[in-house]
RNA sequence: GCGACUAUAGUUCAGCGGUUAGAACAUCGGUUUGUGGUACCGAGGAUGAGGGUUCGAUUCCCUCUAGUCGCCCCA
């Protein structure tokens, strides 16, 4: 036998969920389920296990090779764990064919993973809710979508002030290099140098302007300087107003990492200063079902990771408080005490109350210090007048007083 | 893949080339044997691994490992 000694860290980049992160966690998926179903979409969930090859089929080599967990199993399969939901989003929408009634609004809340270096705000899990609808080809999925995405960040707690929605139009942007006279190539580098232009000063970005144009890029400048707002943009802004979402903006570099965008993208920007930068996106993309060889099914989803999300909860102390299961807490003086608050506990659960039991039989004040700790809103100990009389005194935690009443009236105290 | 920084108790941090490595918080016990938050007393618990310099290294140097942050990337 060996003597190492195991370490007790986590596997590097995922993360362990003790009670209090799992709470909060909880606090993050239940807003984003309740947000979900308010528009009407439907739940569904994969294998974090795909084959290989859908990645293979929908993503760049890169990807494949130095940013996903693969392996090959027993049976010399290529496995990998799922990186993003998309693919998988796409594989079960392909197999269900005509079968679906149109439109379709799906959502997920996942875990994912991906091989990178962990650093601020992104380890190599995350969880990501998604959500999508399928056969919408007007603007109506676009303004549907981000306003599901506006009634979450506002159901968290968040104000118009917190964040800023930055709302752009691929197929515009396009027509703006078309009439520039870029041809494919340029296009695809310039809109790489769009998406960078946050990063970059105006002199640096100016420059890699000139060198994808090969020359002078005064005119190109002057020409997107001057961009006057695309009528589709005006018209979900306009749309979005009408819900009363007023924190909409239009953004001509905003242009979103994924090359499988195929029109509106917008994103969710953090307003504070010290931390502005993208939340969550999303967008539209019509070509999803393209490796399955069937034919064009329009589009639109977002998605939101868990981390991002949290750290402005965090800023802005939107956070809950940690609050155990427990409604109630039973002590007991002694041994003999025992069956008969066994009892009790299982007549409360049976009436809804979650409860937990202290065996330490250790000295009352010690039990009672125990709950606290643990945060339990109520306590009732359990001895030789408990067991008489029948009658219990329930002590409110937090007021610290106690008041006298009969088994029928424990659960209706508690619960008001 | 590249770079910077860090590594001391469960956690956050001190410390010094030299006797027994300190504190706070947390944990456990006690002051208090039918009732908790304050206060007081006490206890357990640590120098990431290996090598080098040195009479002596937790301290200085090197390697490894791990972590944090940034770049790249971001589905």
């Amino acid at each position: 036998m060996n003597n190492q000694k195991i370490s007790t860290r986590s596997y590097k980049g995922v993360r362990d969920f003790y009670p209090e992160d799992k709470f909060v966690q909880q606090y993050i998926f239940g807003k984003m389920q309740a947000a979900a179903e308010k528009f009407g979409y439907e739940e569904y969930d994969a294998s974090i296990l795909e084959s290989t090859d859908l990645y293979r089929a929908k993503s760049g080599e890169e990807l494949i090779n130095e940013q996903v967990y693969t392996f090959t199993d027993r049976g010399g399969r290529e496995v990998t764990l799922r990186p993003e939901m998309t693919p998988s989003l796409a594989r079960m929408i392909a197999k269900r064919g005509n079968e679906l009634v149109m439109p379709t609004r799906w959502y997920n809340i996942g875990n994912h993973f991906r091989y990178e270096r962990p650093q601020k705000g992104r380890g190599r899990e995350f969880w990501q809710l998604n959500a999508d609808i399928f056969g919408v080809d007007g603007l109506e999925a676009e303004v549907e979508i981000i306003g599901l995405s506006y009634e979450l960040m506002k159901s968290f707690g968040a104000v118009n002030d917190d964040f800023e929605i930055r709302v752009n139009d691929r197929q515009f942007v396009q027509k703006v290099f078309d009439e520039s006279g870029l041809d494919s190539e340029q296009s695809y580098k310039m809109s790489k140098i769009f998406d960078k232009k946050n990063k970059l000063t105006q002199d640096v970005f100016e420059e890699q302007v000139g060198e994808v144009l090969g020359g002078d890029a005064g005119n190109f400048l002057n020409k997107i300087q001057n961009v006057e707002t695309p009528q589709s943009i005006k018209d979900v802004i306009e749309k979005l107003n009408n819900r009363g979402v007023d924190n909409v903006v239009f953004d001509l570099f905003l242009m979103r990492g994924l090359d499988y965008y195929t029109g509106i993208v917008f994103e969710v920007f953090d307003m504070d200063p010290a931390n502005n930068r993208s939340m969550f996106g999303g967008g539209r993309y019509d070509n999803l079902l393209d490796i399955f060889g069937k034919e064009k099914l329009p589009a639109v989803g977002f998605g939101m990771g868990d981390m991002t999300i949290f750290e402005f909860l965090q800023s802005r102390d939107l956070l809950p408080v940690y609050k155990p299961s427990a409604d109630l807490y039973l002590c007991i003086f002694d041994f003999e005490y025992t069956d008969f608050t066994d009892k009790l506990a299982q007549d409360l659960r049976d009436q809804g109350l979650n409860v937990a039991v202290d065996y330490s039989y250790a000295k009352i004040g010690k039990q009672i210090k125990v709950a606290d700790k643990k945060g339990i809103s109520f306590v009732i100990c359990i001895g030789e007048d408990e067991v008489k009389k029948d009658e219990f005194v329930l002590k409110n935690m937090s007021s610290r007083d106690g008041v006298k009443l009969l088994k029928s009236d424990i659960v209706a105290k508690i619960k008001q």
